[in-house]
DNA sequence: ACTATTTTTTTTGAGGCTCGAATTAAAGAG
DNA sequence: CTCTTTAATTCGAGCCTCAAAAAAAATAGT
């Protein structure tokens, strides 16, 4: 239950609806705020008023709007200038790094390679932390001006976003990421599953199809899942990711890289389907490191009809199917985004993917369900983190009334 | 996001938060209403006072607490005589309905068979109507006390508690139950289905294992769940029931009563299990009306260890052990209740449950899942209408301030 | 150039709510 | 009969939002 108990939880609260809704439009006169948020111009001024003078919004200059009549409406926007996030995104064997102000723009990007299977936590952490302090330096940014750091991972996080849980791309069982970097950065730091943070994305760029009730699947050397149902992220009571891809499709089925058998993983991630398409056997030992080319030539194989490759599609495409029908059935439909190089082979996995869930008793076609397809899985995960990050600092403003929040050393 | 705008709207959440308080322990003093509460013992004494004012609340005999100094604490309690609500409850071939006081006590209850899968929505709707108004009569209650009436239905309702949307029970696609039953009782009706009805009274019930995570899973002619998480129970988009029981346990497999091959009920339910046990095959047209006799037939078959019965329910374990095995790789692990007929073969159900969940990749132990059996569903379906009922009418009081809610005729 | 009109924003005063502090109420202890 | 203890109420201060009135800043018309 929501905890409003005195009137300034009210303000709080109205001030969190402005920010929220100034976050997702950009910019917004002080009008249009009223009409959104449903309060009075009189409370708009008042907050804005508070707002502009902390420096927190800016008013920005008149876009020299369709010459009506009238006082001119100002429009007001975050001002990029008073504070910056950082995102690091952290995968097998690679680190992606980028800075963007209060105002969302990304100021600065940079990635490097790192085998981070073989290194230690504490070794890989102290990279992870060189390298975006590096990154700080090269874009000329001062420590002071930055205000949150979220950190996109595969695998699962805690729900308390502080920590890895269990990963594919490192040996060490736990990653302590929170506890280790924010004495570094001395600011808050945030871990996210990639998966969220590629929903979080989605919604954010798309939020007319991908709002309140959709999924965004990674296929890619696993399967993951950011699920929103009813305006909220579907999280565990521990751990933050819903494990779709470790949902079971057959019973005692196929082995997974997880050790069990029989789930969708097994069947649809790009070992899956690689060691269909050469034979291998569905217990042969999970591949980690399969190249984009042995994929792209797969799915070549598939166009050109070659059955063991095109089979290999079809199962993945059921295993997948499968899973959404299982999910349709507790949740209803909902539109999907699938992500990743696996969604390369879009017209492979479609047909498949409809029919599986074609199955469902329930009253609606397959085909009414909306599926999407987006190749480049890296750009939204870094703008899921840099979303995620800037909504946290607003957070933080308006809870601590502005307050910096600087983590003692 | 929640709503609070104006100051009346903190007064109005404060109030629900004591309602919501009283109605979980029943009654309680003022100063422990604060604590509980979080807020000022003023605003309590504000708060409270009006509710007495109103007759929603009632002062309780000093319960002649332990003789320490003080002046005595008042306990207060909802005022059973300020309202009463009224539980119908629509099953295959039976109709049971029950009335309670505001404080929740059942004061009158009573029950039916009826043919409702031959006759036609409008003589099944005129029954259910007329069966309650003849026991509000028997039990002597004017419909002017009414105040709102919950009907538990089993099968799927809509999301807003307004219809059937699909059920087993009738022949015809919808029935909309508050529509018509409203205007005949001039109260609020809600519509719910009877797992969450059970869901609801465990909650209530058993609040220290059932809280904000857990399931109640029925286990009879079909299978059903309903499901808690994060303390909101789970509904659809469109529909509110978590079909579990339509989740796909074996692509392609046996025949399921809703059409479709290979769902966990195709497995699990009476019909799966008996078809089994009589060898009649997994994909014979499924039984609707299996007798007790019958099934504590199998049950002591299966006890006697002879092969078939005992595979029979060996085999329903895993297909609801694989279903929780994927709804744990969602959400993590939570307590499970089991409810109805099915849960008499508790012994026979429950190591293969066990086991099917054991091969979860994730670092839990099978064995630390809390589960418990109850064979009467009746009892807790009617304890969830009930509370639900309750509930609604406190949300009434509360956002109408206290006008009673009639329906035009 | 100046006034009227239109639209946006700010100011002002009223009313509601919670809170802490002080006060009153209602017991038992001595 | 007074003192002590605990519960509940009263009262004034401090927020907050809102509606209405006022001010600000532009265009349109003459």
């Amino acid at each position: 239950m929501a905890n409003i108990v005195r009137s300034d939880d009210v303000r709080t609260q109205n001030r969190a609806k402005i920010m929220a809704i100034l976050r997702m439009k950009g910019s917004m006169s002080r009008t249009k705020l009223a009409q959104y948020t449903g309060l009075s111009a009189a409370t708009i001024t008042a907050i804005t008023a508070d707002l502009l003078e902390r420096n927190v919004l800016l008013r920005k200059e008149a876009p020299k709007t369709t010459n009506s009549r009238g006082r001119p409406r100002v429009t007001l926007t975050f001002n990029p200038e008073f504070a910056c996030v950082g995102v690091i995104v952290l995968q097998l064997n690679h680190i992606m790094m980028s800075i963007a102000d209060y105002q969302g723009s990304t100021i600065f990007t940079d990635e490097i390679t790192l085998e981070t299977t073989t290194i230690s936590s504490e070794t890989l952490l102290e990279k992870l932390a060189g390298f975006f302090l590096a990154g700080m330096r090269t874009a000329g940014i001062s420590t002071d001006q930055l205000r949150h750091v979220a950190v996109g991972v595969q695998g699962a996080t805690d729900i308390h976003a502080t920590k890895l849980r269990w990963s594919p791309i490192i040996q060490h069982q736990e990653l302590q990421i929170k506890q280790s970097l924010e004495p570094v950065f001395r600011v808050p730091v945030s871990v996210h599953n990639d998966c969220n943070m590629i929903a979080q994305a989605l919604r954010w760029n798309e939020p007319e199809l991908f709002h309140s009730d959709f999924a965004a699947i990674l296929l890619s050397q696993g399967i993951g899942m950011g699920l929103y149902h009813n305006g909220e992220l579907v999280q565990g009571k521990r751990s933050s990711a819903t494990e779709f891809g470790h949902m079971t499709y057959i019973p005692n089925g196929a082995l997974c890289r997880c050790g069990r058998h029989g789930c969708i993983e097994a069947y649809a991630s790009e070992y899956a389907i690689y060691r269909n398409a050469k034979m291998l056997g569905d217990n042969s030992e999970p591949c980690s490191d399969i190249s984009q080319n042995e994929m792209d030539e797969i799915i070549a194989q598939a166009h050109d009809n070659v059955a063991l490759a095109k089979s290999s599609y079809d199962r993945a495409g059921s295993a997948i199917g499968a899973g959404l029908a299982s999910l349709f059935a507790l949740l209803d439909p909902f539109p999907i985004a699938f992500v990743g190089t696996g969604s390369k082979a879009k017209d492979l996995l479609e047909n498949s993917i409809r029919a599986a869930i074609g199955e469902m008793p329930m009253s609606f076609q397959p085909d009414q369900i909306s599926m999407r397809f987006y190749e480049d899985k890296n750009p939204l995960i870094s703008d899921g983190c840099a979303v995620t990050a800037l909504i946290e600092v607003d957070k933080n403003i308006n809870s601590n009334n502005g307050k910096v929040l600087k983590i003692a050393v």
